[in-house]
DNA sequence: AAAAATTATGTGACTTGTCACGTAAAAGTT
DNA sequence: AACTTTTACGTGACAAGTCACATAATTTTT
């Protein structure tokens, strides 16, 4: 069993190699590296969650808004917006009523303590992006975007779709 | 609070757009949508979760090997890789015995019915890289894991480093 | 040779996310 | 108007991930 035709440190090099151009696997460890940059800085900052903070962000920016709004500005579930809500209140961070247009609906709105933990946040969530624009030209982005547009169509197509090809020999 | 410079379904739409060119939201719902698309794979070929199935198919691509090897060809934790190993131990598929070359390590190694549990599997997994591979060119490719590498050495860089032209007004 | 530092892995606690479901409200259809 | 379908949100269960820590083994330093 320890008969083989690579010796280990090379089979695991070729297998490194191999993964380093797997898009679906580059993207999520990309994806999962951003998510702890963000979290360290707003540790920094604070001591707010990426939700809460998205949350606090989207209010500032755009508020009142809904549970459904927030998550589709943010393009996550709202499942995980609901469950911050309730803690941003009792940190005193937002507001939430009922809409009148539509009572199934929870307005959130920010509070005065919750805009000085944004503004006091803002800080360090803005110098971040700032770096990123230093990092990629204006073409770059949108280079990249146009690419991970294509790549979201591609794995949010019908499942069928995307095999559809292997019935065509 | 409804009396506001713009009505709410414009506002939301401009905020929308606005994140629609934030990198780091657009990486992250990519990620996590190509997730849900390999996991909905993987359950209609079986029923192993991803890292059970990136486990099979880096054993047989390139075993024995250790957890942190393997820790490294995924770009993941060992910590997720050691909590699923037990239980692939358990269904049958691997097997693990202590290397004789370093005491401390785990070598981890297909059996015959987690090499066909990879085999059946990796038809609608290879289909899925096949069907991805139609999507963007080898340029396009190449241009995607190019930005993905700058990205990542971005949030992967030091905090300081980061902010430190905010030091520069 | 002994001590100190580093490394491999396993484990627990926690975060961020998805999905399923329930309830109530709204919208659509008959 | 009554019925049916869809939608908003809250909640529970689970998956994938990170981090901290502990233990044992290995490597490096003294």
């Amino acid at each position: 069993m320890t008969n083989h035709t690579k010796p280990r440190p090379d089979r695991v090099k070729a297998r490194q190699l191999e993964q380093n151009r797997n898009l679906f696997g580059r993207l999520s460890a990309a994806s999962l590296a951003s998510r702890v940059q963000a979290q360290r800085m707003l540790k920094s900052a604070g001591d707010l969650s990426i939700t809460e903070w998205r949350v606090l962000w989207d209010l500032a920016e755009a508020g009142p808004l809904t549970v459904t709004e927030m998550a589709a500005i943010q393009r996550t579930d709202h499942a995980l917006i609901s469950r911050a809500i309730p803690v941003m209140v009792r940190k005193g961070y937002v507001t939430t009523t009922i809409s009148q247009a539509d009572r199934r609906a929870s307005l959130i709105e920010l509070t005065d303590h919750g805009r000085e933990v944004f503004t006091r946040t803002s800080v360090v969530m803005s110098a971040r992006r700032a770096a990123l624009s230093r990092t990629f030209s204006e073409e770059e982005v949108n280079t990249f975007i146009g690419l991970i547009d294509r790549f979201e169509a591609f794995v949010e197509a019908p499942l069928t779709e995307n095999l559809k090809t292997e019935a065509t020999p």
